[in-house]
DNA sequence: TAATTATATTTCGAATTCGAAATAATTACA
DNA sequence: TGTAATTATTTCGAATTCGAAATATAATTA
């Protein structure tokens, strides 16, 4: 290969999914920063801020803000941990579990069928491609 | 396939290029909107707004200030055009084209050395899948 | 143990991005 | 032709995102 179409069509299609994600996502209030900190939490109970940071790919900075956005909506708790006071660990609030309940799973058939449109070759191809891609740099 | 993987994946990969566009192009005073729309014009020599939006994937108002912030600079220049009054006509300067004779070149460079880390089938596979997703949506 | 370095998080101000509404020009069509 | 609908672009205010510097705690090391 010669030129940088696949770096073009990789940004058209991640605008494509983020604009159907936010789109979706925004009829609960929430952006796609704050429902990808939920949907960590949702799926490991209990995480600190850095390992949130290092799984929703937003800068430590702004997390800080996303956080203190979805502790007063109620969505997520925030403690100190008494193992190493520097860290605070975040998790659901019932409230916020009873969104995920209610969300994640339409969500979730959502994308999946967004993603149905490949065939299963095509995906695995493409995840480990992208996989690839994912490692060159520790994001922000 | 049954999970989300696909979609995480993707998110890390756009995030880890996004972000060596972002530092690479930094370097020349410029932000990732800004190099989309001088690439793109360094590839067509004139384009309208509205092209350029439907090319680099901008929201019709944050494309406006793209635009106000690359004339300040003086790199590109905005005409009415005559046939639809509506419309304004872009090209580069000079001094835009002058910089992108410079760096462009070494851009390219850049990202091809970074897509050569997967090979050819893998590419390929991967370039026709994501066209698809990029399909699903009008962006914004 | 004191001083230094490393890590986790927040604060800050500025830049960017957003959607919705406004404006201006063109096209459709009654 | 006149009015309505459509298209291209900008304006607006608000939300989000950014990197750099600050803070607070922990780990290292002299």
């Amino acid at each position: 290969m010669n030129d940088l179409k696949t770096i073009t069509v990789l940004f058209r299609a991640y605008n494509s999914l983020e604009k159907i994600i936010r789109d979706d996502v925004f009829q609960y209030g929430l952006n796609v920063s704050e429902f990808g900190v939920l949907e960590a939490l949702y799926h490991k109970e209990q995480l600190s801020v850095k390992a949130i940071i290092d799984k929703v790919l937003v800068p430590n900075s702004s997390m800080s803000y996303v956080i203190e956005n979805l502790v007063s909506k109620n969505y997520i708790k925030k403690v100190q941990s008494e193992k190493d006071k520097r860290s605070f660990l975040l998790s659901l609030t019932d409230v916020g579990r009873k969104l995920m309940d209610k969300i994640f799973p339409i969500h979730k058939h959502n994308m999946r069928k967004i993603l149905d449109i490949l065939n299963q070759d095509e995906e695995e191809t493409m995840q480990k491609a992208l996989v690839k891609i994912g490692k060159l740099s520790k994001s922000r």
